[in-house]
RNA sequence: GGUCCCAUCGUCUAGCGGUUAGGACGCGGGCCUCUCACGCCUGAAACCGGAGUUCAAUUCUCCGUGGGACCA
């Protein structure tokens, strides 16, 4: 595979919503393979149906590819400009017989429909226009006239070889009443005259694949290979959709996840390399063939995005982090513009988040003036019998030469041990007196992060509130 | 209704005739520990069913069952 020349693949997505969890990984797995080969990535954008695309989709799906990091190399191109090449291959082939023009009602088909399934007959198109030689007229469509015996075989990368007998075929319709040629004629016409090599697509279409294959042979078309990746399905096996949860891409953008995690996470669904479960987009690129990706269907599992996310979360640079997690602080109306404070913070609470939006909302004492404290941590850790230790952490932080990890953590425990206490009856109240809660990041990581002055000035607090009562 | 695809732990998967059926997420227990997270150890958890091929089937073939998709 890797030998293949001149390798061009192409994501055509309809510009009628956002890019979605499956046609992201549609994508991924056709850049992949692009990469991997050294081919072309092509983008171009199915945006025929006018009535429901609209260029704020296409816009979303730009930006989406773009946040997943999958460049195309040319493009994107759009279907709607390509109309009249689509009205010219049809033509040809009805001047060549091979097509023709149909006159038959919608309503006298669907008689015919349901009459030959009352009768245990294939509701397929009879053939009534198609040796008529009728000419163009109001309303008229143009059938592809299929070849009704012999087999059309797929021969596909994933699938294996599937075998469909002509007869099963219809004579498809390539041109509506309304002269805008269809799908599956548009789409052949496209991928041939854009030089597309594999067509990687989901298994939705390997029944629609016999039909363009008769229709490039018809107009004299290299027919290309064929890679139909499995669908992904929600938590019941259905079809992925909004009611399994978030299915746009854009909208884990907005929860706070990282890029690489998704990627990560798509391209382990439908593909596997060993046991391996952590790939850098340049190691996905180098192991990345067809040949390895799977046949059956796979559930979406937000689990494991979030174990990824956690993963890469910990993984990353604090600087990058903190750039990124910065519209969450501000969203939650806490200023982050001190961007050494908010390194330090992202560095504290990198390690221990599974999104960004977790992460800002753990991080948001940091940046309080005045602790605010959760009502059963206060009670519980905020007590008279702390005072003392709370007193004398507050007197002597200041003065503190080593105001490092480990300086911080020998200090606490002489505090705790002139006292005869175990280190953790002085730490849980200091945690809660600087942060108001009794989970955080390392006491010794807070204090270092918040410094000396808002330390001490957090435990004077904490202090004023026990003894006020 | 017809056609096509698919089938290993709950989920993602490894396996490509002979394995104690492996890994990962999640879940249970333990260790570490200033809380949490990480990390480490550990436990429970799967070959859809039936024929056939073979000395031997999770693996190959067929049928069934179940799920999915497409065409209308």
């Amino acid at each position: 595979m890797t030998e293949e020349q001149g390798v061009r693949t192409r994501f055509a997505p309809s510009p009628t919503g956002y890019l979605h969890i499956g046609g992201a990984r549609t994508a991924l797995f056709n850049w992949l393979f692009a990469r991997h080969t050294g081919g072309k990535f092509i983008l171009r954008v199915e945006d025929t149906d006018q009535q429901r695309s609209t260029e704020e989709s296409t816009r979303a799906i730009l930006d989406a590819m773009t946040w997943l990091g999958l460049d195309w190399d040319e493009g994107p191109f759009f279907q709607a400009e390509r109309v009249e090449i689509h009205r010219e291959k049809i033509r040809q082939l009805v001047r060549e017989g091979k097509a023709y023009y149909c006159t038959c009602s919608q309503e006298v088909l669907e008689e015919k429909r349901k009459k030959a399934l009352a009768e245990g007959r294939k509701p397929k198109y009879d053939g009534t226009c198609r040796d008529k030689g009728l000419k163009e007229s109001e309303g008229s469509v143009v059938r592809f006239r299929t070849p009704d015996v012999g087999v059309t075989v797929v021969d596909d990368l994933i699938k294996g070889t599937v075998r469909f007998e002509n007869e099963e075929l219809d004579d498809l319709v390539i041109q509506r009443g309304d002269r805008y040629p269809t799908y599956n004629f548009a789409v052949v016409v496209d991928d041939a005259e854009m030089g597309i090599t594999h067509v990687i697509r989901g298994d939705d279409h390997l029944n629609n694949t016999p039909r363009q294959i008769v229709i490039y042979e018809a107009l004299g078309y290299k027919v290309p290979r064929f890679a139909h990746v499995p669908m992904i399905l929600g938590s019941d096996k259905t079809r992925l959709s909004k009611r399994h949860g978030a299915t746009s891409v854009m909208a884990y953008f907005d929860m706070g996840y990282l890029p690489e995690a998704l990627v990560n996470y798509l391209v382990r669904l439908g593909w596997s390399y060993g046991d391996q479960e952590i790939f850098s987009a340049e190691e996905m690129i180098r192991c990345f063939t067809l040949d390895s990706v799977g046949k059956s269907a796979a559930v979406f599992n937000p689990d494991k995005l979030l174990w990824l996310n956690q993963h890469y979360l910990r993984e990353s640079d604090p600087g990058r982090i903190a750039k990124m997690v910065k519209p969450f602080f501000l969203k939650a109306g806490i200023d982050a513009r001190d961007g050494a404070f908010l390194e330090r913070v992202v560095g504290d609470l990198k390690s221990r988040s599974k999104t960004l939006a977790d992460l800002a909302e753990a991080g948001a004492f940091y940046f309080q003036d005045a602790v605010s404290y959760d009502e059963g941590a206060a009670k519980k850790f905020l007590t008279a019998d702390v005072v003392d230790p709370l007193e004398e952490i507050a007197r002597l932080i200041p003065s503190l030469a080593d105001f490092t990890k480990e300086g911080i953590e020998t200090f606490l425990r002489k505090i705790a041990d002139e006292r005869q206490i175990k280190l953790k009856v002085v730490a849980q109240p200091l945690r809660v007196a600087l942060t108001g809660k009794t989970v955080s990041p390392g006491i010794d990581e807070v204090m270092i992060t918040l410094g000396k002055d808002r330390v001490a000035k957090r435990i004077d607090d904490a202090i004023r509130l026990i003894r006020g009562g």
